[in-house]
DNA sequence: ATGACCCCTCTAAGGGGA
């Protein structure tokens, strides 16, 4: 199985080139983050026509994940239960660390699908970014790491099983082009490695996956000041697999051509093959 | 050259990303 993911930063704005990414590269699965529109508003048709059934999960404007894929799509599941959701902040009115809305719970934001995939438990998550630690999106950040460990111990027993996405967390300092510029910022801080930690402690590795140029593994930079072409990035999108994939795992890379040229997404897609 | 933010929409004196 060729498995990928890409965040996309928007579906639509990025459609041309998923399209001509599909086409040329192939993968069996594909997880997005990012696609910015409702579950109706996704191309369906479009990357139908490439031989892709799709499970898309969003609302519209914000988050909003999918799973493509040429080998079955079986048993969706939007969200997953024990989502904390986030529903305010204290200048709301309410320094609870969940605010619960007068009128209901929290809504749960569009972050996370999982689907059956030729025998493979794939989960596409787009971790809550957390703005600024020990602020109430950073503590939802940690709250959904943790409620996202229980999907996984429920579902590691079942069979093959991948999580892939935006993390939003660089595991260690080699995956930040520079530690020190991060100090004091989400992304880095030992809470949010630890939740990424116990994440995989669960049974999972973390597949590094290989840079096409350089030995930086990174898969996001700033649209912002030439990051790009200085290499000043990070790596926060995953593939973290079950042991029966991880013996089977080949080729791996990070396809940063994808990052190149006109209207590239920040994030550029991971590739990983294994056999089973 | 990969070349110096970009996505969304309540189109901004905005929100969010990481």
């Amino acid at each position: 199985m060729r498995l990928a993911t890409w965040n996309v930063n928007s579906v639509k704005a990025r459609l041309p080139r998923l399209l001509d990414w599909l086409a040329d590269k192939q993968p069996d699965v594909v997880c997005l983050q990012e696609i910015k529109c409702a579950e109706a508003a996704f191309p369906a048709d479009e990357v139908g026509e490439l031989g892709y059934e799709t499970a898309a999960h969003g609302d519209g404007r914000w988050n909003g994940v999918a799973i493509l894929s040429k080998v079955g799509l079986a048993d969706v599941t939007r969200g997953f239960a024990g989502d904390p959701g986030y529903a305010g902040e204290p200048e709301d009115g309410n320094d609870a660390l969940f605010p619960t809305p007068p009128d209901g719970p929290p809504p749960h934001e569009t972050r996370a699908i999982g689907a059956t995939c030729d025998g493979v438990r794939v989960w596409s998550v787009y971790v809550p970014n957390g703005r600024v630690p020990d602020s109430p999106h950073y503590r939802y950040k940690l709250a959904w790491l943790e409620a996202f460990r229980e999907v996984v111990t429920t579902e590691l027993p079942n069979g093959p099983f991948a999580v892939c996405g935006d993390f939003n967390v660089a595991p260690t300092d080699a995956d930040v082009f520079d530690p020190k510029a991060f100090i004091g910022q989400t992304h880095v801080t030992p809470a949010e490695r630890a939740a990424v930690t116990a994440l995989l402690e669960t049974g999972l590795h973390d597949i590094i996956a290989k840079p096409m140029k350089g030995d930086n593994p990174f898969t996001y930079w700033d649209y912002r000041a030439g990051m790009f072409h200085q290499d000043k990035g990070m790596r926060i999108d995953l593939v973290c697999v079950s042991d029966a994939i991880a013996k089977g795992i080949g080729s791996t890379y990070i396809d940063r051509e994808a990052r190149k040229g006109k209207g590239p997404s920040d994030h550029a897609p991971v590739v990983v093959e294994f056999i089973l």
